[in-house]
DNA sequence: TAGATTGTTAATCGATTAACAATC
DNA sequence: TAGATTGTTAATCGATTAACAATC
C-alpha cells in the first residue's frame, strides 16, 4: 500500500482523523465503525474496508482503539509533522481563524498574518504581528510556508492570492466568494457556506 | 429527470452554481465547460455530461450562456426561493458570518442571531438584534427557519445544537471542532479547515 | 457461551475519462 | 470555411452496499 491514495480515500481518512481526534478528547478509548459512521455520514462497511486496506487495526466484537487508529491514519496521510500556514486578512474572519484552537490540535500553526491596511499592520493578533502583504515573499521563505488562507473581501482576494503565489505558496484556502486565477501548480480550495446551504436544502426538500 | 439527484451530482451542480454566480458578477456572458473545470477542479467532460442530463444548454463552438445556465441549475436544485437561517454565536466568527455578503447573493438571509452571553444579548449586528438562545423555538417558528449555523466554541456547541434542534432546525452547519449528537432526522455538516489542510498537504507531498 | 463487531466477499451502481462526431 | 466546443459513446475504475463468516 505504498501507492498514492485516491482522492476519495484520502478525503474519507481525513474525516476519520477529525472524528478520532475529538473522540480522544472526550476520553473515548474505543470506537466502532458504526460510531464513526454516525458522525461522518459515511457507510460503516466503507469505513472498515478503508481501514482494512492498510492493516487489521480493529478487534472483532470490540472496535478500534482510538489512540492507535489515530496514529495509523496519521501515518497513512503522512501528517505527523508541524505545518506552518499564512493567513491573509486581519479582519473579523481572519481574527476568528487566528484565534481558533482547531488548527493547533492537528499540528498546524498560523505562522504569519498579512494585511494591506496600514492601520492593521504592526498590530498584534495572539502571538503574531500583522505584516504588510508585500513582505510575504521574505516571510513565507523564512517560515517555510506553502499553505495560505485567504480571509479578505472578494475585491482584494485576487491581490492576496497573487502575493501568496509570488511568495511560493502552493495551496490556497479561499474563504472569499471570488474566483481566483492562479498558475497550474497552485491548488485552490474555495469554501462557500451559502452554496453548501443550498446543497443541503436540496436533500431536505426532496 | 424528475428523480432525486444523487449526492454527487447535486454537489457538483452546487459548485457550478458558485462559479456561474461569480462569472456573472465579473460580466462574463458566456462560459465553457473548460473554464468551469479550471475553477472547480472537476473534469470538463463530467461537467458537460452532468449538464446534458437535463437538457441541451450549450452551443457547440461557443459554450454556455452564464445567465441561462445559472437559472437552469437553480431550477434543477430547486433553490430559487429565499431561505432563512439562524446563527448561533455572536463572537468573532459569528460576526464575520453575519457580515459576509456571500449568503445574500444566493438568496440566503441570516434571520436570527443567538448567544448565551448576557453582554451580547440585545446588541445589534447589522440589521439584527442578538437574542438569547432560549428564545430559539419561538423565533425559528416565527421566521420559518430550519437551517442553523453553529459558530460558538466547542464547549458550548452541543448546547447550541440542542437548542436549535428543539427549535425545529433540521440542517446544522457546525464550525466548531465538537462532534454533535443530534436526532437521526437532523443533518450535521461539520467544517474543519485544519483537516482540510492536512488533506490538501497529502496530495502536495506525494 | 452469547453478543458484538470486524474483515472480506460478491454484486451493483455511479464516476471518470478519452475520443470524436456533430455543429455552432 | 476553419476553429472551437458541445453532446455522447464506450470502456474502465472506484464507491457503495448487503451479507456473513471469523473471532474477540
Amino acid at each position: 500500500m505504498a501507492e498514492r491514495l485516491t482522492v476519495g480515500v484520502a478525503a474519507r481518512l481525513s474525516r476519520y482523523l477529525q472524528v478520532l481526534t475529538q473522540a480522544r478528547k472526550m476520553g473515548k478509548d474505543r470506537i466502532s465503525s458504526q460510531e464513526i459512521a454516525e458522525y461522518t455520514n459515511i457507510n460503516a462497511t466503507q469505513i472498515r474496508r478503508d481501514l482494512s486496506n492498510f492493516g487489521k487495526f480493529g478487534k472483532r466484537g470490540v472496535g478500534y482503539r482510538t489512540d492507535a487508529l489515530l496514529e495509523e491514519i496519521r501515518q497513512i496521510l503522512r501528517t505527523q509533522g508541524q505545518h506552518n500556514v499564512a493567513l491573509a486578512g486581519a479582519g473579523r474572519l481572519g481574527g476568528a481563524i487566528a484565534g481558533s484552537p482547531i488548527f493547533d490540535e492537528h499540528g498546524i500553526t498560523i505562522a504569519a498574518i498579512f494585511d494591506n491596511d496600514p492601520d492593521k499592520i504592526g498590530t498584534r493578533i495572539g502571538d503574531l504581528t500583522v505584516d504588510a502583504i508585500d513582505r510575504a515573499t521574505e516571510i513565507c521563505r523564512d517560515r517555510n510556508i506553502i499553505v495560505g488562507v485567504i480571509a479578505v473581501p472578494a475585491e482584494t482576494a485576487q491581490d492576496a492570492a497573487d502575493a501568496l503565489v509570488a511568495a511560493g505558496v502552493k495551496i490556497i484556502f479561499n474563504y472569499s466568494e471570488a474566483l481566483l486565477d492562479v498558475p497550474a501548480d497552485v491548488n485552490v480550495h474555495t469554501s462557500n457556506p451559502a452554496v453548501d446551504v443550498l446543497y443541503a436544502l436540496y436533500f431536505h426538500l426532496t
